[in-house]
DNA sequence: CGAGATTCATGTGAAGTATACCTTTAGGCTTAA
DNA sequence: AAGCCTAAAGGTATACTTCACATGAATCTCGTA
């Protein structure tokens, strides 16, 4: 048996490899953005008129993910707020991610949410949306301010709910009678503005502003400079930062992840009492990232989901050895045979095929429409996540529904 | 033999329904003048 | 009479169902070479 006495008498006195780990996370916000002077200067230059409390023009920001967009956007306006205190203007700058499931992914829960940080109390439902529309006005306009409101994966909610939303935003300057507000759009999405009604697209990117995704060297500069905040000198193996940014690299130039991967990376080497990170925690790093995304995912769809899911993960393993793909009809079947042993009440096909286009817009699995000719019309699914997980996930879902 | 019709299994859009929650309003009760 | 509480009425957003029609290539049909 463990001496757990020592083991955490030891862990305490261990010295520990990260001076600072929060210069590594994603919400982490440097000093200085490196490598995006340009699309610095010119978002200041954009948002700069709100410091004399004029109302800037209307922003669209697009780039991959991890090419910095967010932190640009988040460090230049974290940089007006100060000076905008310092000087008595009133600004006030919203900051919402639009893709969180049930958070702000409907007109109705965005609007919320914006009005929520206006310290407004807004009902999850039954109000009617153009009285939350109301409530957020009037929140707004109580006083005179220029109110910046920052929608994050913008393309995600437009995806779902079309982009009446966008269209109403840009035209509340009309209702105002003291404030002004200006949106800053944030899209992964490169073409997504092409699919805009003209209108709308045009009141939102009177301004535009390209992040392109950062080459390997760039992102070993990135690297070293949060490292060197982050870890305590000599903690790295010769050549780690090099082989973090080429990984990255490998992946459109994505410096969120070389980040992440080299923080967890770390944090693996301190768990096995390691004293400098190596190369070969990258690799295992690069699986548990990829490992806890899936879980994370897997475990916070509804039921339902988790319900079809597992049906789509058995049929998966029975096929395997058959070579037999996977269709709608088959995912339906078996979902509908399990639902009384969970305790679920059957969904019907068409609500079902909804889910299943869903799970694949989560990544979680690989749908196509295809037509088998005489045969009918349906989607072949296949896994879209390693076959190394599954046990794990299918021991998740399993709990999760009680099987 | 090949062009066009047929067919199947399900995709997909629109409209309707159930649920859970909201505000308003009317009625009943209490209380203070 | 005024104030307060409660319950019913009337309304909404969201997740889901129902209905109806759309799809598209393998297969069938049938006229023609």
């Amino acid at each position: 048996m463990m001496d757990l006495g020592k083991y955490f008498e030891d862990y305490i006195t261990k010295e520990s490899l990260f001076k600072n780990k929060t210069a590594l996370q994603s919400t982490f916000i440097p000093k200085e953005i490196m490598h995006r002077e340009e699309q610095v200067n010119q978002i200041a230059g954009i948002l700069a008129p709100v410091l004399r409390e004029e109302c800037p023009s209307n922003l669209f920001v697009y780039g991959k993910t991890g090419t910095g967009k967010t932190v640009t956007i988040k460090h230049i306006t974290e940089h007006i707020n100060t000076t905008a205190k310092k000087r008595k203007k009133s600004v006030k700058i919203v900051y919402v991610n639009c893709k969180l499931k049930r958070i702000a992914d409907t007109e109705y829960r965005l609007i919320a949410m914006i009005s929520r940080s206006f310290g407004k109390e807004i009902p999850v439902t039954g109000l009617p949306t153009d009285e939350v529309y109301n409530i957020f006005y009037k929140a707004i306009d109580l006083k005179k301010q220029i109110v910046l409101i920052i929608l994050d994966e913008i393309d995600q909610l437009v995806k779902k709910t079309g982009d009446e939303i966008i269209y109403n935003l840009t035209r509340i300057n009309g209702e105002l009678k003291n404030s002004k507000v200006a949106i800053i759009g944030i899209s992964n999405d490169l073409v997504f503005s092409n699919n805009l009604d003209p209108r709308v697209k045009s009141s939102l990117s009177e301004e535009e502003i390209i992040f392109p995704p950062y080459n390997a060297l760039q992102i070993q500069d990135i690297l070293k400079e949060r490292s060197e905040a982050a870890f305590k000198s000599g903690c790295l193996e010769e050549g780690l930062i090099q082989k973090c940014s080429a990984y990255a690299a490998r992946e459109h130039g994505d410096a969120r992840r070389a980040l992440e991967l080299l923080r967890v990376a770390a944090e693996i080497a301190e768990r096995e009492s390691e004293t400098s990170v190596k190369i070969k925690h990258l690799d295992l790093a690069e699986e548990k990232i990829e490992k806890d995304r899936i879980v994370e995912i897997v475990k916070t769809q509804p039921k339902q989901f988790q319900l079809v899911l597992h049906s789509i993960f058995k049929l998966s393993s029975s096929n395997k050895t058959r070579n037999k793909c996977i269709f709608t009809g088959d995912i339906y079947e078996l979902y509908k045979s399990k639902c009384p042993s969970t305790g679920l009440r059957s969904l019907t096909q068409r609500r079902v095929s909804d889910v299943i286009a869903e799970l694949d817009m989560l990544g979680l699995i690989n749908a196509r429409v295809i037509s088998k000719g005489r045969f009918g019309r349906t989607r072949e699914v296949s896994l879209g996540i390693p076959e190394s997980l599954q046990p794990q996930l299918m021991n998740l879902l399993e709990e999760s529904l009680g099987l």
